[in-house]
DNA sequence: ACACGGCGC
DNA sequence: TATCCGCGCCGTGTA
């Protein structure tokens, strides 16, 4: 969205390619061939789906070249995404690194080429010739690795989730990002600016507690006043020095003021840099909307993630949070609707491992925390507490963890023994789950990788090794990735589903955001009654598992309102 | 520029 | 021996 156009590289035969310089400003950048000429001729050839089309990151060339009014199509090949599945745990998937990997062989570095850092230049700054044997080697080892990775992709079973819900979603992806989403930025000036004043406030507070004043943002020194100055006990250590972390303070907190001060400090700081302050400088200037950037070959489980902001962690459970979600606001005449899959990694849990009660609780719609409550502490579900299903709630989402039991009472506060009950409890009462998971872990060791619904794979190199807590947490991995990578296979196969619908129907509805277990849309009101049903049918029907899926949709004039 | 501590989801 | 999965971004401190 920020980028423009400087020059296209092409190859359709290894070792040849050509590079079209466009839009150099460079004293050597002669002959240079006018943008919407060359655009005029390719269009065809871009646009024509029979015309298989292989490229390294294609979301951003889909994107930049929609900007200049061509329509990519014929898609075949994202080499960042083919090497993405065959190995997720890739630290990156850039051309260089997988050219090392599967060519054996080095690429001209785009820093070498624009320089480092402050003295780096924009690409239209070097001249042609230079840019040519950048570019060429791009296109031709771009084209040279689909060679090579199609065929692994398919000797390794990985087709049907390439071709049917990576390489479509991709398209929709790069609508997502063109979409955008609109932000008040008066409201966040306004929150900026209340923020602001009391953090000023509680900066007064903290350096009367401490006794003098100093830079409540770095823990090392809030380190020397606490544990040097003050003689609070140390609670737990960093690899260079005191930690000052929230659980640290919060255990502090019983015996002296200042680290709740210090606490609720950092929470309003963290909000205005992080989210109040960042967001309206996102905002771009032609669009008037931010464009967030979602990468789809990121995370080691088949999720996506979202940068440049990341939208996909806004606050949601605090007051203050909330406020920031406000700001998230559709179009006058336009409403933000927004539909999330309620418990879906419960539900696969169940879909997974056959457990019939689970499976139970499910299919009659029961609260599924009560339920677990109800099992483990041994009453009817009439009888289950507040504090029950509390503390049933922790179980569930620990369970989807592969916590330990030592987890559990961190996280409920309790004995480690307590939680060891709670667990054998739990598993006496879902056995189908305690097989499920026994199961599991047997073939992630033997075959050294887990599976989601859709065959996403993730390599867990340690799951047998001697060192015990190195193990421990490739077993914990072993347990939660066909989990939350499956609630990702069905999350992704329902965007596609959606967006053909929206085009199907020449809606205008635009989907804007994507969070994990929720979907969020900008419709216009007249399309509203018609789009709700739409989208919840889409999304609860994209799967056939042995329990429903379940979403809940709401509709409001911020992000704030939906939830 | 980078590592780290810390923290939002 | 460490203890619940998966991320991205912020400010500090240091090189």
């Amino acid at each position: 969205m920020w980028a423009d156009l400087v020059g296209i590289s092409l190859s359709q035969t290894p070792y040849q390619a050509f590079y079209i310089p466009l839009g150099h400003r460079q004293p050597n950048a002669f002959d240079q061939l006018p943008l919407p000429w060359v655009l005029e001729q390719l269009k065809p050839l871009l646009e024509d789906e029979e015309l298989k089309k292989v490229g390294q990151n294609i979301k951003y060339d889909w994107i930049v070249l929609k900007r200049h009014g061509v329509h990519l199509r014929g898609i075949h090949c994202d080499t960042m995404i083919a090497s993405y599945l065959l190995n997720p745990t890739k630290h990156n998937h850039n051309l260089g690194e997988i050219a090392r990997e599967y060519l054996d062989r080095s690429v001209i570095d785009y820093k070498e080429v624009v320089g480092m850092g402050g003295k780096a230049v924009t690409f239209d700054q070097i001249e042609p010739e230079k840019a040519k044997d950048y570019s060429c080697e791009d296109a031709d080892l771009t084209l040279q690795l689909s060679h090579l990775l199609l065929p692994r992709l398919k000797e390794e079973g990985f087709k049907d989730l390439f071709d049917q819900v990576e390489t479509p979603l991709t398209i929709v992806l790069a609508k997502m990002e063109m979409n955008g989403v609109k932000i008040d930025i008066g409201l966040l000036r306004e929150f900026s600016k209340e923020i602001e004043s009391q953090l000023l406030q509680k900066m007064e507070r903290i350096y009367g507690l401490a006794g003098e004043t100093f830079n409540i943002n770095s823990s090392q020194q809030l380190g020397k006043i606490l544990f040097d100055k003050l003689k609070l006990p140390v609670i737990k250590k960093t690899k260079t020095g005191y930690s000052t972390d929230v659980e640290v303070l919060t255990k502090l907190s019983l015996q002296h003021e200042l680290p709740m001060e210090i606490l609720s400090y950092r929470n309003l700081a963290k909000l205005k840099s992080t989210y109040v302050d960042a967001l309206p400088k996102l905002v771009h200037p032609k669009t008037g909307r931010v464009h967030t950037s979602y990468n789809q070959t990121v995370t080691a489980t088949g999720r996506l993630s979202s940068s440049d902001p990341n939208l996909q962690n806004i606050p949601i459970r605090a007051e203050e949070g909330s406020r920031i979600r406000q700001a998230f606001i559709s179009e006058k005449g336009w409403v933000i609707a927004s539909a999330d899959y309620s418990q879906i990694e419960l539900r696969i849990l169940a879909h997974l491992s056959k457990d019939e009660t689970l499976r139970e609780a499910f299919r009659k719609n029961e609260d599924i925390h009560a339920r677990t409550a109800s099992e483990i502490f041994d009453v009817p579900m009439e009888k289950v507490t507040p504090s029950m299903r509390r503390e049933a709630k922790v179980i569930n989402f620990g369970i989807i963890y592969g916590m330990s039991a030592y987890g559990l009472s961190q996280q409920l506060g309790s004995e480690p023994k307590i939680a060891q009950v709670y667990i054998d409890e739990y598993f006496r009462k879902y056995t189908g789950v305690q097989t499920y998971i026994q199961k599991s872990l047997e073939e992630a060791k033997q075959k050294g990788y887990v599976t989601t619904l859709l065959n996403r794979r993730r390599y867990l190199p340690d799951i047998n090794s001697p060192n015990i807590p190195i193990r421990q947490a490739s077993e914990r991995m072993a347990v939660n990735t066909p989990l939350q990578g499956t609630a990702a296979d069905i999350i992704k196969v329902a965007m596609i589903h959606i967006q053909d619908r929206l085009e199907e129907l020449s809606l205008s509805t635009k989907m804007i955001m994507q969070v994990h277990d929720e979907l969020v849309f900008e419709v216009p009101e007249e399309e509203l009654s018609k789009m709700l049903p739409v989208i919840h049918n889409e999304m609860e029907a994209v799967m056939d598992l042995s329990v429903p899926l379940k979403v809940s949709i709401h509709s409001g004039k911020n992000w704030a309102e939906v939830h």
